[in-house]
DNA sequence: GGCAAGTGCTACAAAATACGTAGCAAAAAT
DNA sequence: ATTTTTGCTACGTATTTTGTAGCACTTGCC
């Protein structure tokens, strides 16, 4: 079978969200762009961040969301988010607010 | 050893969202609650939404779901959002809009 | 120059998770 | 009563993640 992304022959979600779900039902995919929500980091921040991860997990995800253009390597500097990726922080923002107030 | 002289950042994610994130993260998760957005569906008929999702996974994913309060079970009827699951989807929503202009 | 520390990343076995298919027991429909 | 549907379990296989070690390269420092 296909890697990833299944066919849906349903037509009750688009193929697009289908993807989106399926590259952020990934572990540690969202938590990488929430963690580079307010400043870049570089590798090794990046797995303290994500206290648990393993770095070649973390290298997956971070090939993974830059062939989905939501961050960025700069040399010198680490990983940031791109526009696109800080747009997605943006939408995803409310959840943190919603995490809080659900599960205490 | 050098841990503690590392910069460690003040906005440390909290306890609740990472619990959140590590759920979410988990395959098809988001997209039963997805697939729940407009109508309570039965197991099957979740099955067929989410089409390539083996049996075992969807009931992991329901009882997880169940326990989180998100979705709940009504006999003769099948599954539904909760409120707490509802507001979840109305946080996700522009998650749609999002993959369809970044992910075509 | 020389050396220690930091950095990005790879390797690899073990554990956890998901897949794919078959099928069962109970309920519902005919 | 027989068939169909439904919720769910079993289980071997495939994929993903974990945990740890370490390599090659750069950076800071004397």
């Amino acid at each position: 079978m296909a890697k990833g992304i299944q066919t849906i022959r349903e037509t009750r979600t688009s193929a697009s969200l289908a993807q989106a779900l399926d590259h952020f039902g990934r572990r540690w995919a969202l938590r990488v762009i929430w963690e580079l929500r307010s400043e870049a980091l570089n590798f090794r921040a990046l797995q303290a961040a994500c206290a648990g991860i393993s770095p070649a997990v973390m290298q997956a995800r971070l090939h993974e969301l830059r062939d989905l253009g939501l961050i960025e390597q700069i040399p010198g500097l680490g990983y940031r988010l791109t526009a696109a990726g800080e747009q997605l922080f943006r939408i995803m923002a409310p959840l943190a607010e919603w995490a809080e107030s659900h599960l205490k």
